[in-house]
DNA sequence: CTTAAGGCGTACACCATTGTTCGAGAAAAG
DNA sequence: CTTTTCTCGAACAATGGTGTACGCCTTAAG
């Protein structure tokens, strides 16, 4: 239907597609070294059959990629990102937070199939939003500016993955965690009273 | 000398073993699957004569593992732990940062030989100080208590490896990230005004 | 129902890595 | 100098992963 020159996929074709890219999700998602044998054993298809949707591991992690970075993209700009930055900065950690923990280490895997320019894009693009509301909390006093942008963006990640590690560790729980990232972040970033 | 059981390693020999092991500590603190043929040639030896010394690669990452333990011990046994639970987090921070930019991805090549006991108790030896520390600062006030003590034990180790990345990017000097992370962790468990 | 697209298992070539063996030669120890 | 230990390169088997070729079978599509 879409273009008449590609004879269209059959139904169970783009089901499998479907299965196939859910299942790397989840397990790239956890082990970015997983094989492809094991994706495609827990997306209930033959290894065969994987390779003839995805030509190679590498374009297979490539859309992987892509999905979870539209996805992502998609989250984060529903996003209010108006009004006290300390109040938007809850917002948006609490998406994020979300998407960190469900895509967890693909970006790893990811770093080993796309270009160190495809990858500076694709960071780009997410960090843009953080990276813009720790400049306008910075400006109007309210996060610290005695610590260099890079850093706060850097200490925001860190808190992220560690949060999914503490989760998958058992140590907290998902709900927690959100509460948790939100108000270690915020406590890192508030001007100090002692200052 | 020491045991006349055994025949007393010629000097080259010796040698070897320590260039070896050097070797490995850098190369495992980047990149934690680094192939032995690598380390070997690293460390200016045949791959066969590293494996006269190392039966595996396992026995290998073991007593890399093993000396970074006993190296990361005593550096954290001499420090200061007592006074304000501000001040003693800064000493020990200080040196924890130390340890862990130097050491890095050795933990995770440990953590693909070490049994889950073994990693258990060497990460319960490490993190014994810290959760010590974070106790006593929470009892005297100095602290918040409204997270849970594995949560901020979670927070430090993830601004520290957060610091240890944001380093190798260039994004700040390993000076910076001293200070950094201090008032960061600081920060983020001092009690919030606001409460 | 007929047909063609797709699924699936087996088997194979290929590559990197680990771990071993052998023998010649260099170097330390006495 | 002699002996013993160690180094080192080359070669080999084993493993485990990627990617391909082939043939049979299932299933969607018309």
């Amino acid at each position: 239907m879409a273009a008449e020159g590609v004879t269209a996929k059959r139904a169970d074709a783009r089901r499998n597609v479907e299965s196939i890219l859910d299942a790397a999700v989840a397990l790239l998602a956890i082990d970015p070294g997983v094989s492809v044998n094991e994706i495609a054993k827990a997306a209930g298809v033959g290894r065969v059959t994987l390779y003839g949707h995805f030509p190679s591991r590498a374009a297979l992690v490539e859309a992987v990629s892509l999905r979870v970075i539209a996805s992502t993209d998609q989250a984060l700009g529903a996003i209010d990102l108006e009004g006290d930055p300390r109040d938007a900065m809850a917002r948006l950690l609490e998406a994020t937070w979300r998407l960190t923990h469900r895509f967890g280490a693909v970006v790893i895997a990811a770093s080993g199939v796309l270009t160190p320019e495809e990858m500076r894009r694709v960071h780009e693009g997410l960090a843009r939003r953080v990276h813009a509301l720790v400049e306008r909390g910075r400006d109007e006093g309210a996060f610290r500016r005695d610590m260099p942008v890079v850093w706060q963006l850097a200490t925001i990640q860190a808190v992220l993955h560690g949060a999914s590690a503490a989760v998958h560790r058992g140590d907290v729980t998902t709900d927690d965690a959100t509460r948790l990232v939100r108000d270690t972040v915020l406590a890192a970033l508030a001007v100090t009273s002692s200052a």
